[in-house]
DNA sequence: GGCCCGTTTGGGAGCGCTCCCAACCAACGG
DNA sequence: CCGTTGGTTGGGAGCGCTCCCAAACGGGCC
């Protein structure tokens, strides 16, 4: 690239002078050392670097720890970008998120997720990128990093129905797996979710069998999936009894669920229990019904959803659901892993929810 | 050039069997349209082809045209690992955060970075990679991902003292700005800070104006520079009447600012002011006050740090230090850009706070 | 009309690795 | 003693690009 730079690459004597030990070496951009150089240190020949560097298969214990202390003594690492051409594989797996970043970090799944998949793609020998990408254009340059074989293969949180990003990703052949049910693709991915419906039903249940039976709701977006199925459940579950009225859209924020709670009081200020589609929002609902002057659990029942570590710094404890997230994301990771590696093809895990009861309601 | 591969390619016709569609190409793992075959489709050289994909100078525009199209048709996509290789860059960037990934989501700081490195690296080509190490073994992984040449260069958050990472890619000759002042390798390093000392300075000589006088505090850890030099500025400002029994050294959340509180309180129950070093902690110092029956602000002075989010919606909302976040991460991608283009060497930018005075003190 | 110079184009030479085949070697059995 | 087997090793070929030199081209000017 730099013009300056590269005569001396191409020959390191300008053809006049004779042979000159191999010590000069024709400079890469960095002068790193490469696996020519560590074969030569050690004696061997680039195969047999290569077979150490990839695991030491069919290499003598002494050829393998000369190459070791080779390698050692250059401060040799591997090239990634050569290792990835020749092998067609990156060894990397992308962790991609739509939706703008500033709500994104605040959501306490993310950071789990992070976690566990660094964890398990470790496992793999496997790197995680996260990579997220706020409006179109960002897509779009995104979806090309993607495409362009940056990456083994992709996990998706893209909560939102109709991503334009899963219809591109989609077609790509790029291996992927999404984080909760993908709208519109259900059949073509893989994906992993938890049953929001009928966690939510089992939810609403419980509190009509304490005694409620005037449970308004916030829910989700509901353009995502889980906002949308929670609903579902909530709404199978109260039946005939069901009024429009006792429901507020939230947007899985705290404030969304103070703001549509206090909605749904000034219509029907006799509700008793409120269930609330994430922990984050029914913290909302709760200030609100204290600033209505509601004692709980006494007066009005809150119930959560996910089981975060808000749920229990809550005043009272959160009764909520459990979301199993950790497995969620372990799954994923082996269902890309068979992806990636062709042993099988797009499939779908739903996990199951459990109910956990604290003093909320 | 490759005795097997390249007869199909330059010819569609194996000698066997009759012509078969140019769509039989030679082997490439998953069969990707290379560079060479835009070149046929368009009539020109691979080297043109090449010049289009790098901004097109040097091209006539009919030329270009051509190219483009082949390039839709084809639907190709540029092989990065190629490119890498042979253009010695990759066109990424890592932010690279040491920490539990779990503390670490909740930070409101970090939301912030990834949206901002994104933006603006954008703007330079680049992509965001962001990678997290919780424990040594993972730190190992990432560290040879960085020198493995994966990117061209780091943004740093390693809020702790003396992080072995930071040792070791130090040396590594990986351009790389860290966030916040790196103990230990102010000079070897860029890195971008805000004067920590003198906005915590300027808080508590605010407080004091006010005409409070037994001022606490709750710090951020002290084995982290901001923490110890907001502790500083504390102290400073304190001067004579400085008493250690005053001060609780935090961990940034929000129960460590209520436990302190308490602790404090239980010594100094006479105390009418508390500097908190983080937003989140004085979110916790308010609870414990509270829970003690102290009026905010009659009866004790809250002032927090960062002007983050909570601070707005705290109750009351929050007097605390304007923290140039978003700057500083601007800041930050401008002096790698000069890093990775080898224009100037190491820089380092402490950019000022602001006092934001609301009902809190 | 011929010459010179700037622009455009072709294509050779790598970049540093993995893959794979052929060569090698030692131990063993017939 | 030689063929065979199975583990080990060397090194050619190639992955798909970028870089750069030199050739081709096209005016403008004398």
């Amino acid at each position: 690239m730099p013009p300056i730079a590269d005569p001396p690459r191409t020959l390191p004597v300008p053809s006049t002078a004779g042979p000159v030990t191999p010590a000069l070496r024709p400079p890469g951009r960095r002068n790193r050392p490469t696996i020519e150089d560590v074969a030569e240190l050690a004696g061997v020949s680039r195969g047999t670097v290569s077979r150490v560097l990839n695991g030491g298969r069919h290499v003598r214990p002494a050829v393998m720890a000369s190459v070791n202390s080779a390698i050692d003594t250059l401060g040799y690492s591997v090239n990634q970008a050569a290792r990835n051409l020749a092998a067609g594989r990156t060894d990397s797996v992308a962790f991609v998120i739509s939706e703008g970043q500033e709500r994104l970090f605040e959501d306490p799944n993310f950071g789990m997720f992070v976690k566990v998949f660094t964890r398990e793609l470790r496992l793999q020998g496997r790197h995680l990128l996260v990579t997220a990408a706020g409006d179109h254009e960002e897509e779009a340059f995104l979806g090309n990093y993607l495409s362009a074989g940056h990456v083994d293969g992709a996990l998706l949180a893209l909560p939102r129905l109709g991503e334009p990003m899963l219809a591109r990703l989609a077609k790509s052949h790029l291996p992927l797996v999404v984080m909760g049910r993908p709208l519109g693709f259900e059949n073509a991915l893989s994906w992993v979710a938890i049953d929001d419906e009928a966690g939510a039903h089992e939810m609403v249940a419980y509190l009509l069998s304490q005694g409620r039976s005037r449970i308004a709701t916030v829910t989700g977006p509901l353009n995502t999936s889980s906002g949308r199925d929670r609903f579902e459940g909530y709404r199978r579950a109260t039946g005939e009894t069901f009024r429009g009225s006792l429901v507020a859209e939230g947007d899985w924020s705290l404030s969304s669920g103070r703001l549509g709670t206090g909605r749904i009081l000034d219509e029907h200020p006799d509700i008793d229990a409120v269930f609330a589609a994430s922990d984050l929002m029914a913290l909302g609902v709760i200030a609100a019904l204290r600033q209505a002057g509601r004692r709980i659990p006494e007066d009005v029942a809150v119930a959560g959803f996910d089981d975060s570590a808000a749920a229990t710094m809550a005043e009272p404890p959160l009764t909520t659901m459990y979301n199993p997230l950790e497995e969620s994301a372990v799954e994923a990771v082996h269902i890309l892993d068979d992806l990636m590696s062709g042993r099988s093809g797009p499939r779908q895990v739903i996990l199951p929810t459990a109910l956990v009861p604290r003093e909320s309601a």
